[in-house]
RNA sequence: GGGGUCGUAGUUCAGUUGGUUAGAACGCCUGCCUGUCACGCAGGAGGUCGCGAGUUCGAGUCUCGUCGAUCCCGCCA
């Protein structure tokens, strides 16, 4: 390489008028008039122009005929101020140009599978099979810068606070509950496997143990699980975890961080509340039907199961009448109007992925409630309705009728669409919470218990007496960061009572022998002395997609997974040669 | 595992009730052009309409199957 740069591509001003100057980049768009020939070279910093005179320099401009886009080429030259009326205000080196005395091509291209300076929506699968190129576009160039910034910003933050990074390892031991694990078969062991971790959750507790007091980690983890728009089988979470603390402390560090990152990345950007808003998942649930709310918007949803427990309209009856049954309603004040059969149709289809059965309505038009239910409702019920929910002329509401999580999630995401349609959902406004006192327990499929969250989240400490009698009852010492229905992070205050973790793993059906088998380790360290402690973990790549406003994490990712685990790049997975699977001890079945 | 949507030039797309030679824009190639910056002008190349079968005189268009992409549900402690 005979010409290296002197200058990056978004730094010549009017001041180096006259400056001979060395630059070197990819050649974004040539334009060639015959006679001069102007060339857009690109790197990551910015855009300048180049221009190469046959009566200046014959020998440069001949070679610059030939060059193609996405060249790499190294050129000499003189900077100018551009003459009267040729500056171009949309580039930050719009004043200037340079003269190219001497052109060296570092590297030819062929023709890119698709335009890199080009905003066109291009297949994904062809992006990701290039994502080298992608790379260079300014989207995704930008994300990834942005990525790094947050991330360098988060650092900061969490440094500033006394926590310390530490690296947990990729290879560590299984635990088979919660998400299915990546496993990698053990050369020197064979029939033994590492996994690669879901998350350092066991390993951070132990660094409490250690004695490290405050812990965070830019934390890879990893799960074998099927895609979706916001999940990789790897991905980052930002991780931490805090001795000697409670839900408050947790709280507060994390809420602090995220509202300095919406005020550093989001400076246009509006906070609803002055701090998150606190509520339990029962709350949550009971009004947003959802355990990550939106609180962009109302429109909260009211319980009525009271009203229809002697109903004659059975639908509604038999799930009011049922111990985990209940009914809601969701009132949309002055739409009547706004929804036609197929609208209410549509929102219908909406609750009926989530499960609903149905989708009930009751219009409040012309003095009359109108509806296809009201003829199985006394006039009674009606007017207990009526009363309620306040409904008055215009009024829409919508019900569901189904156990708890049913009713409220189906109707929740009615609430959602209805904001889509209604555009209420105002990207540069954020509404944060924390959800918590999660059930400490759900229903398994097999109906025994399972951990809603991790079997070290800690039960509310005064629920404790219910933990035989009741345990589905007993709620967590768990909380999530929701900023706009979006959850950014979960965690919770870990049990550090050896008696009460025993007491947890048999009512997860983890015998001894087991629970000695699979967490043997941390009970043991435990006996050694373990500080109450608390942490959270946040899913980076989310929260950065967030940020950037792009629809998927993988926009905000270098070098993601397709949606079915695929690197399209890299071709991986890939068979590898016999030799290596001997070596591992596995057999493969084709 | 289940459901929705989509597969037409290198790319992004259009293609009418089934009808004759499948189009546009961008990109690419050639020529012209000394002030462009999404340069312009003239010309050109480029298609197994994902694949297979069926219906039909005739299928890019309809049917079935299959493969692929994508979104959602399940799953993700």
């Amino acid at each position: 390489m005979k010409l290296k740069r002197t200058h990056l591509l978004n730094e010549l001003r009017k001041s180096n008028s006259g400056d001979e100057v060395i630059l070197n980049g990819f050649v974004n768009r040539r334009r060639d008039h015959g006679g001069l020939i102007f060339i857009d070279l690109r790197d990551k910093y910015g855009i300048t122009q180049i221009v190469f005179d046959p009566e200046v320099e014959e020998k440069a401009h001949a070679i610059a005929e030939d060059v193609r886009s996405e060249w790499v080429i190294g050129v000499k030259g003189k900077v100018r101020n551009r003459p009267d009326g040729m500056v171009n205000v949309k580039m930050e080196t719009g004043e200037i140009e340079v003269l190219v005395s001497e052109i060296e091509v570092l590297s030819k291209a062929q023709t890119t599978p698709f335009e890199i300076d080009s905003d066109d929506n291009v297949s994904e699968e062809l992006r990701l099979k290039y994502r080298y190129l992608d790379i260079r576009r300014e989207k995704m160039k930008n994300n990834i810068q942005l990525r790094h910034d947050m991330i360098k910003f988060i650092r900061d933050y969490m440094c500033e606070k006394g926590f310390t990074e530490v690296e947990t390892p990729i290879l560590i031991k299984g635990t088979p509950e919660g998400s299915r694990e990546y496993i990698v078969p053990s050369r020197l062991y064979n029939g033994n496997f590492y996994v690669l971790p879901q998350s350092p959750q066991q390993l951070k507790q132990l660094l409490m143990v250690a004695g490290m007091d405050k812990y965070f980690q830019i934390a890879r983890c990893f799960r074998d699980e099927d895609q979706r728009g916001d999940r990789q089988p790897e991905f980052t979470q930002l991780d931490m975890e805090m001795s000697f603390v409670d839900e408050a402390d947790v709280m507060n560090v994390n809420q602090e961080l995220l509202m300095k990152l919406i005020e550093e990345f989001k400076p246009e950007a509006k906070l609803l509340f002055d701090e998150p808003k606190v509520m339990t998942y029962h709350e949550a649930m009971n009004k947003y039907g959802s355990d990550k709310p939106d609180l962009r918007f109302g429109y909260e949803i009211e319980d009525v199961t009271d009203i229809f427990e002697n109903s004659e309209f059975e639908a509604f009856a038999s799930h009011a009448r049922s111990e985990r049954g209940v009914v809601k309603a969701l009132k949309l004040a002055g739409k009547a109007s706004e929804f036609s059969r197929k609208d209410i149709d549509e929102l219908t289809e909406v609750a009926k992925i989530y499960k609903a059965k149905g989708l009930a309505f009751v219009k409040m038009q012309d003095g009359d409630m109108k509806s296809p239910i009201l003829k199985f409702m006394s006039n009674g019920e009606i007017n207990l309705l009526k009363e309620r929910l306040d409904i008055s002329e215009g009024d829409l509401v919508f019900f569901t009728a189904d156990e708890f999580e049913v009713a409220c999630e189906s109707l929740g995401q009615v609430r959602l669409e209805v904001a889509r349609r209604f555009e209420l959902l105002d990207s540069n406004e954020f509404a944060l919470c924390w959800v918590t006192n999660f059930p400490m327990f759900e229903k398994g499929n097999d109906g025994s218990l399972a951990a809603m969250h991790h079997p070290f989240t800690s039960p509310n400490l005064d629920e404790l007496n219910l933990l035989d009698e009741a345990p589905l009852m007993v709620n967590s010492r768990a909380y999530d960061l929701v900023m706009n229905g979006n959850e950014i992070g979960g965690g919770s205050i870990r049990i550090h009572d050896q008696e009460l973790q025993a007491k947890v793993f048999e009512l997860l059906g983890i015998s001894k022998e087991d629970a000695e088998l699979r967490f043997g380790h941390m009970l043991e360290a435990f006996s050694y002395g373990v500080p109450p402690h608390g942490g959270i973990a946040w899913g980076l790549d989310r929260i950065v997609m967030l940020f950037a406003e792009e629809p998927n994490i993988r926009e905000v990712i270098a070098f993601p997974k397709d949606s079915k685990a695929k690197d399209l790049m890299l071709g991986a997975p890939s068979k590898v040669d016999q030799t290596t699977i001997d070596e591992s001890g596995i057999k493969v079945v084709e």
